[in-house]
DNA sequence: TGTGACTGGTATCTATTCGACACCACCTAG
DNA sequence: CTAGGTGGTGTCGAATAGATACCAGTCACA
């Protein structure tokens, strides 16, 4: 429950009143976990396997199966068994996956665009902490 | 290391190729998290003090001194002390604090127009469990 | 003159979560 | 017969998050 919503004379950008940015948290805690964005992340690309993304992500199976378990039921991901032998597993995105994609995506690319800018706050930070 | 680059034939849509990935993967391992996303979604919205963020956000303290820290290390977070008595500190955000917004908003308005998909998603995938 | 609450933290202890590993059934290649 | 692939689940120790207590100092209330 926010205490103090009466001096925001900033420049407030977005959506946020409050009990909105509770239903926000809510969302964040579910989806916005790191492998979830980085589930989504590569299942942008197409289509995968279970172990591809495995291979692909560095993750573990535990927490593969898992995360992939969450975004299925989230709506996010669906999971589509073909029954040959050995039976395969596909994984895509849903249409409301890949609405999810986009800002996945800038915060790829804002990513990808600062790493340096972090690598070198890191450092100066670093060095001052040492005298 | 990505194993199957072949086939994406898909709407690939930005930035990605096996290293840049893992660079990507890197940095939203390091702001990728749950806290670090509220914190700077909040301090967008102008400065902000240690307990009205705590009060806020509803996060512990230790957590939220551990990642406000982290992120002052990283570069998005400014921490000003003010020697007044009581000692009062601001936490603002830095130029790349505000850069990171942008991405920021971009999940929170995400979250908050697809919440009532996502709880439809998962009373639907319940419901089917029960069976 | 306590005592309760505020400031911005740190230290400690416990509960939850994560990752490594083993295991499952089944198939294929050597 | 063994090694490796498929897509997982179960177990266990380690890392991590959260709750709680505590710190030094100041203020208001009675």
């Amino acid at each position: 429950m926010p205490k103090d919503q009466s001096q925001e004379s900033h420049t407030a950008p977005a959506v946020q009143d409050g009990q909105q940015c509770d239903r926000i948290k809510e969302v964040l805690s579910r989806v916005g976990d790191r492998w979830s964005v980085m589930i989504i992340f590569s299942l942008g690309r197409g289509t995968m396997r279970f172990n591809e993304m495995k291979r692909y992500l560095g993750i573990s199976q535990r927490m593969l199966s898992l995360t992939l378990k969450a975004l299925e039921r989230d709506g996010l991901v669906q999971r589509t068994l073909h029954p040959t032998v050995p039976p395969r597993v596909d994984y895509d995105l849903t249409d409301l996956g890949r609405s999810f994609c986009e800002p996945v995506y800038a915060m790829g690319r804002w990513a990808l665009d600062n790493l340096d800018n972090i690598d070198r706050s890191r450092a100066a930070y670093d060095a001052a902490q040492e005298d």
